[in-house]
Formats: C-alpha cells, structure tokens, sequence
DNA sequence: TAAAGCGGTTTATAATATAAACCAAATTTT
DNA sequence: AAAATTTGGTTTATATTATAAACCGCTTTA
C-alpha cells in the first residue's frame, strides 16, 4: 500500500490546497472563510504546506489593509497529484 | 467542504477498511501483512473501527492457534461510500 | 524444561490538529 | 479625539491522535 503523505493527509491542509489547485491565488480571509476554519488553526496549517514547500505565502497590502496571498507552487501540484493517486489505490477508484 | 470522517481518516484505518471492502473476511495476520504495520498500532486502530461500528472483530481458533478474523458491517461500507464522496470533492475527481 | 516464536493487548510517548489568547493597525462610535 | 470595536492575522497552550515499545499467555522447538 502505498504512503499518503502526511502533509497533505489532513482535513484542513488537503482542502486548502483543493481550493487553491483551482485558483491562481488566494487570500487568507477567503481560505479561512471556504474552509470554515479558525484563524488560528489556518495560519499554523499555511506555514506547514509553506514549509514544504507546497505553497507560497505573500503578504502584500490592498489600501491600508494587510491582505496575505497563497499560490500553490509546482512542487506542491505535483505532490497534490501523487496524493490523489495513491488515495484512488485506497479507495478502489 | 464536506467533513471527512474523522474515524476514516487515518492512513492505517483507512487502508483496512479498503482491505475489508473487497473480502469477505481478513484477519489479523493478514491485514498487519498487508499495511506493513505493528501489531500494536493494528490492534488500536481495529479497536477504534469496531467501536465506531464499522468492523466486527472475531476471534477464534485454528487448531490450538487464536484467529482473530475482521469483516467490515453494513454500517461500515456506508461509512466507507460517504468518506469516498466526500474525498471526491476534495480532489476534483 | 528452558528458550524462542506466535498472536496479540496495554501503556507510554511522540506527533498533530485545534482553538484560545494575544497583538498591531485600522476603523467606528461617542 | 479618545475609547471601543473590528480586521487580519500570529503565538502558544491544550486536546486528540497515531505509533511503537513493552508486555503477556500460549505453543512449539531444542
């Protein structure tokens, strides 16, 4: 049986970069909004798939306002698209 | 988002179940074979997936040797159905 | 009959996810 | 214009989870 990479295999991670698989970017506010999740919980989870390497974060400013940006990166596309093979092993897809 | 099945969730429960899906029967040995894991981090995970009603866990004897024999319930297999679902909306399939 | 192996379970530990508490800057209220 | 509230987050503490190590009873083998 093959891995499931940890990094992806969580609820909140796998659906970040779900959203962001289908977008060009993507900013805080709406991830946290989409994915219903706390602030807390999100910004710990962005720096862990940043951390990897997955995503980009970019903090930048709209008026006065912080506005913080998320990209998926190339690495992270590609470990998105091993993750959903190996889990179609799993689920008999 | 969907919410994904806490119990389902995990790597070594998951594996299992989709072990479970398509026999009729699997038992310990078997299945520790199979996910390449330890007995120990085995026997937790069947626990908790016969507690939540997906398995039921059968032991019994082959000759003098204890067999402890898993088949996956009705219960089970939806449980297993709707994680799949949910995942499918996570992974744009 | 002592030692080693088989089939597990229990328990301790490491890793992970999650929310609560906090912070600085901007906005709104009085 | 001060005070209070909101916005957009981060840091830190806690609860949950996964995992392996230590253990146990029974059987087989030496």
């Amino acid at each position: 049986m093959k891995e499931l990479d940890p990094i992806l295999h969580s609820q909140l991670r796998l659906a970040v970069m779900s959203i962001l698989m289908n977008v060009d970017e993507a900013d805080f506010v709406y991830l946290k909004e989409q994915t219903e999740s706390t602030a807390g919980n999100l910004s710990v989870q962005l720096d862990k798939l940043s951390s990897a390497g997955y995503i980009t974060v970019t903090k930048g400013f709209v008026g006065k306002k912080t506005r913080t940006t998320c990209q998926v990166t190339e690495q992270g596309r590609k470990a998105f698209e091993e993750y959903v093979e190996a889990l179609k092993s799993y689920l008999n897809l």
